[in-house]
RNA sequence: GGCGGCAUAGCCAAGUGGUAAGGCAGCGGUCUGCAAAACCGCUAUUCAGCAGUUCGAAUCUGCUUGCCGCCUCCA
């Protein structure tokens, strides 16, 4: 099965082949560690999750490296804003980003380099674009020459003609083209500073990620990814400086990601409409905010509302509800099956087109009512082939939720946990809903009707359903 | 001003030449004391509008309208 890949580059789907058989090269950029992260990074840091984890279920061997960007005139902002150092600073939010992929159940890249721990490559790098006259020096600055290299603008389909007639930056006039961009920062007071041939500075923004990519990937890899907006310039920065240094082709995919709009606004600050992954995830289920993620193809805009939240955790619910009804049953709990059925074919299918994760999950409902069907189809015992068709489809199920990265809480742990949300922000006591079922339960066995309905209805203006199942009534929170 | 994207049912969202996935909501049915859950059936003769290419288009081309993004730090 080949992958095909939309590539930013040539602005087409491709057939994805790795530079190296059987292996695939990652980088992605990652947060500069300023502040906490948002929805924004959520998406992105999940796309690539998503990708990296389907490339390995592909039998490829998977390098991903993430960078932090540590260093940057934003980070010396905050610093001197809050009396720590920048050093302090970002370790601080490289904690906080643990902690939210942590709670958003997402793995780790292979290697998560910083750029201050890469200081003697940046340096190198960048005395090789001055040895090729690609890059120059003014005072302690240096600058890279974007007319050195012809190629520039080929990734975001600029012309340096176009960006002229355009300009809003407001110019350096020491800069001989005004898109000439700094590779190095002469330091100012108390800024963090390196040695470097040309005193003490810092590096700019865009050579750590193409001396760090070359340090772990090489010149030339599979895949770079990142947020659509960091296509112009940062993007098309790196391809300048690697491609110029080094004289061979940099990324040969690019991936990114659409932005995440809340309610259908741009989320900025400037408009105070941000939504951090904390916030979101002391309203929402982590798995609920990754399946909504996922629901739109990752290059789409998406829109995040409470509505759709909502809408995404009652889908979440049935899933996990079909997977405990399956561990009910003990004669499905002891087998298992490792080879692919149809459905999980079907996402593969899915997936190999671009990563269509909203295709896919609706492959994974589909494999949800087809279970539920054949239970409901055989209450009076299920015969050896229907067994084996639930337990293939179940399998199934969990393959798919193991490359969303969902699904992978036991049914019993999930409603306890969403029980226990739901119950906090409501500061209701379970006893006393335990008390007002028994309650129910005594009226039912009178055929007490109307009491044992005013007990339901009750729990309901109190956001709880009551389930009557052969097995005993159970309840849940409403959404 | 330059570059790019999007427009599919009440809502969300797949579908890039072969006759409209999936989710949520709604309606009818099975089940149930009644509900809930689950399942079954129904719910877009039609994909912003107009014109064109084609045996055939939501899918390709042109134009029109409306929305959005990037061009400044940004996932």
């Amino acid at each position: 099965m080949t992958i095909r890949i939309y590539n930013t580059l040539n602005k087409k789907k491709e057939i994805f082949e790795p530079v190296k058989q059987g292996r695939v090269s990652m980088y992605v950029c990652g947060p500069t560690v300023y502040d906490s992260c948002h929805i924004g990074h959520a998406r992105s840091i999940l796309t690539f999750d998503v990708i990296a984890k389907y490339l390995k279920a592909k039998g490829f061997k998977v390098t991903y490296v993430r960078n932090f960007t540590d260093i940057d005139d934003k980070i010396i902002n905050r610093a001197n804003q809050t009396g720590i150092t920048c050093k302090a600073l970002a370790e601080k939010y490289i904690n906080e980003f643990y902690e939210d992929m942590d709670a958003l159940n997402i793995e780790m890249p292979t290697i998560e380099p910083r750029a201050t721990e890469h200081i003697p490559q940046i340096i190198k790098l960048i005395e090789i674009l001055i040895d090729k006259d690609m890059a120059y020096q003014i005072d302690g600055d240096i600058f890279f020459a974007i007319e050195s290299f012809k190629d520039y603008g080929k990734l975001s389909g600029r012309k340096l003609e176009d960006m002229k007639a355009g300009a809003r930056v407001t110019v350096d006039e020491r800069k001989n083209n005004p898109f000439d961009f700094a590779l190095w920062k002469s330091a100012k007071p108390g800024e963090p500073a390196w040695d470097s041939p040309w005193g003490k500075g810092r590096p700019g923004w865009h050579i750590e990620c193409s001396a760090m990519s070359a340090e772990y990937l090489g010149e030339t890899f599979d895949i770079h990814g990142g947020g659509k907006d960091l296509v112009f310039p940062h993007h098309e920065n790196e391809i300048a400086q690697s491609e110029g240094a080094f004289g061979k082709p940099f990324a040969r995919f690019w991936i990114h990601n659409g932005f995440v709009n809340i309610n259908q606004e741009k989320m900025s600050k400037s408009l105070g409409n941000f939504l951090t992954i904390k916030d979101i995830l002391k309203s929402c289920y982590p798995e609920t905010v990754k399946l909504f993620l996922l629901s739109s193809h990752y290059r789409s805009p998406i829109d995040f509302t409470d509505k759709a939240m909502d809408e995404v955790s009652i889908g979440l619910d049935k899933i996990y509800a079909l997977l405990k009804r399956i561990e009910e049953k003990k004669e499905l709990s002891e087998i298992n099956i490792v080879e692919p059925g149809n459905y999980y074919k079907h996402f593969c299918e899915a997936m190999d087109d671009d990563f269509n994760t909203a295709l896919g999950i609706g492959v994974l409902f589909d494999a949800v009512r087809n279970i539920n069907r054949l239970l409901d189809e055989s209450k009076e015992g299920l015969s050896k082939e229907v067994i084996k068709d639930i337990i293939s489809c179940k399998s199934d199920i969990l393959k798919i939720g193991g490359i969303l990265g969902i699904l992978y809480k036991s049914p019993e742990v999930y409603f306890e946990e969403k029980k226990s949300r739901g119950l906090g922000k409501k500061s209701i006591d379970p006893a006393v809903i335990e008390d007002m079922i028994k309650e129910r339960e005594k009226a039912r066995k009178a055929k007490d009707w109307g009491k044992a309905d005013n007990i339901r209805d009750q729990l309901e203006v109190m956001n709880i359903i009551i389930e009557d199942r052969p097995e005993g009534t159970g309840w849940k929170i409403k959404k």
